[in-house]
DNA sequence: TGCGTCCCTTCACCCGCTCGAAACAAACCC
DNA sequence: GGGTTTGTTTCGAGCGGGTGAAGGGACGCA
């Protein structure tokens, strides 16, 4: 989802408009005029005249804030991520489709198990051992599965270190 | 609680310094220098010279966001402050919960009791022990469980170090 | 001031269960 | 034939929740 540039204060009205829909956006505050109160975290603003770093920065820092940025498996089985990519066997798709769908939330083991193994799980812990797998693999992309005891697991981004 | 005034990049170690105790800061970026990547909700920047009405601006909404933030728990266990996790065991939930709703205030033993075992305590400490625990876990959520003797308990954030 | 009594904190231990990971084997595919 | 994919077994680490017990601080009372 993109981010949507609006000038302040002529576009105030379209303001309100986007956020209702829980669209990011960046104002562009005209020299001269009062800052808007942005309580908003999907809300930023900028002092025109701007220099074209600062803009992109807190662009970019919208589209982080807004969880825009999350993994997609595209027709061929490959799952990109911030411009990077690597495949994925059947299975790993199977898993790797509902983490997606509910990327930084958990995905419980028994939805996995179900569109994994539609007909029943083959053994006892062929999802435990597939899930080691897909993490060996997503890995290189700075993803990674975090489990949730006895709920399930989550997909999200490596935290950077602090 | 204050929020911090740092020069970017010089001051990029205490930066990090106080991102450690949670302290809301506002970096002040000097001409030229490229602006900061401020993934943290409790961190912006401004770059340099800037309208004293625009630092105020930002100022006030790191104040805001900070004092209104509160730790919530989503329906897959988890607790969130902050932009991170920790997933809670069942009896934790059933703690955690009434903590935070009273949020910075008192919960009693009474009440924090009846919610995790409505049946009747299982043993005579049971609620001390798995409050010991719960304390454990979110310490890295930089959340604290306050003693009240002969009350109960209370939920807040950690006072970061002066 | 000394003493006992609550109340609270923490530790150590137990049991049952979940999950991770390695290792092996079969099947499959260029 | 060599790499990849998948299933299976097995072992063990770690968690969750319950219990007992030790210890310490606060408070009332004599």
């Amino acid at each position: 989802m993109d981010v949507v540039l609006l000038r302040w204060p002529e576009e105030s009205t379209r303001r309100t408009e986007l956020s209702q829909g829980a669209r990011p956006r960046l104002l562009l505050v005209e020299p001269g005029e009062p800052p808007p109160d942005c309580s908003d975290p999907l809300e930023d603003w900028i002092r025109l005249p701007a220099d074209d770093r600062d803009v992109r920065a807190r662009l970019s820092a919208l589209v982080a804030r807004s969880g825009t940025e999350r993994p997609h498996l595209d027709e061929d089985g490959l799952l990109w991520f911030r411009g990077s990519w690597v495949s994925l066997s059947p299975v790993e798709q199977a898993l790797a489709d509902p983490l997606i769908e509910r990327f930084g939330a958990v995905a419980g083991r028994e939805t996995l198990r179900r569109r994994a193994w539609p007909e029943g799980l083959p053994s006892r812990n062929a999802l435990d051992v597939h899930m080691v797998r897909l993490r060996r693999r997503i890995a290189v992309l700075a993803l990674e599965v975090r489990t949730v005891r006895s709920r399930g697991y989550l997909l999200q981004a490596v935290e950077p270190a602090r």
